[in-house]
DNA sequence: CTACCATATCGCATAGACACAATTCAACGA
DNA sequence: TCGTTGAATTGTGTCTATGCGATATGGTAG
């Protein structure tokens, strides 16, 4: 209890709560113990960070369709090759997208179903 | 395929798809057709930004466990109110979150179980 | 070995996201 | 009605992401 209070800085207004609850201490440590895993949030934040951007939601569209290479892929985004080289290493650090080498031709395709899945699920969620 | 030509800007190097394919222009207009719809981009768009926050991530993975009030959620986050509230409404507005007011108190919800299953997904892909 | 080509990386200018103080708004209680 | 309180909004300085030209890298063909 002394932890928690140690953790609660001036952000929070101690009085709201002390109202909310009977037992303000206990809740609050609750609070705070129930946090996930550190690696937990840091994982999904890295994933959310390469999926939040528009033309990498379009390669990943492209590549759901079929393995793909990188000449095709600056033709779909009709963006310079540099442009797209960064975006593919975002999404290939974020462990969306794996590349293979053949020859002078790099191609690239996505990492594992999940995405389909995240991609899926996040296009069926209702604005506002 | 006029069409297709006139689309294709000076990014695209047409020699490299002239060696890839046999007929190029009929499969550059076929990866051109083959787009997903206006909105769905979008949509996954603004569902991603809005996941891609650490302190947001945070906020759900504790509202996953139950629904709770801002004042609950100041405490979680240990951060100023005003910072708190502007990350719940990018979380409203993307629709990640659903809230409902009681007397004074706000109440925060996860506004659908897709968005854990997101979470979960998310969580379970391997870096790098 | 040389010329060429598909990609990757670097560097910088710019756009966008973020934190947070200050203010406003809305609901309750005295 | 007025003061108080929880929450929303606004304004601004700061930090991060993005786009893309320029350059480097690694493979291929001749």
């Amino acid at each position: 209890m002394v932890d928690a209070d140690a953790q609660i800085s001036e952000n929070v207004k101690w009085e709201t709560l002390e109202r909310l609850y009977d037992n303000p201490d206990e809740q609050i440590s609750k609070l705070l113990e129930d946090r996930p895993e550190e690696g937990t949030v840091e994982n999904e934040h890295t994933v959310f960070r390469a999926l939040a951007n528009e033309d990498r939601l379009r390669l990943l569209e492209a590549l759901r369709q079929a393995e793909r290479c990188g000449c095709e892929l600056i033709a779909i985004l009709d963006a310079p090759q540099s442009t797209v080289a960064t975006h593919l290493r975002k999404l290939r650090k974020a462990g969306l997208v794996k590349s293979r080498k053949s020859g002078k031709w790099n191609y690239y395709r996505i990492a594992d179903t999940a995405v389909m899945d995240i991609l899926d699920l996040a296009a069926s969620i209702d604005q506002e």
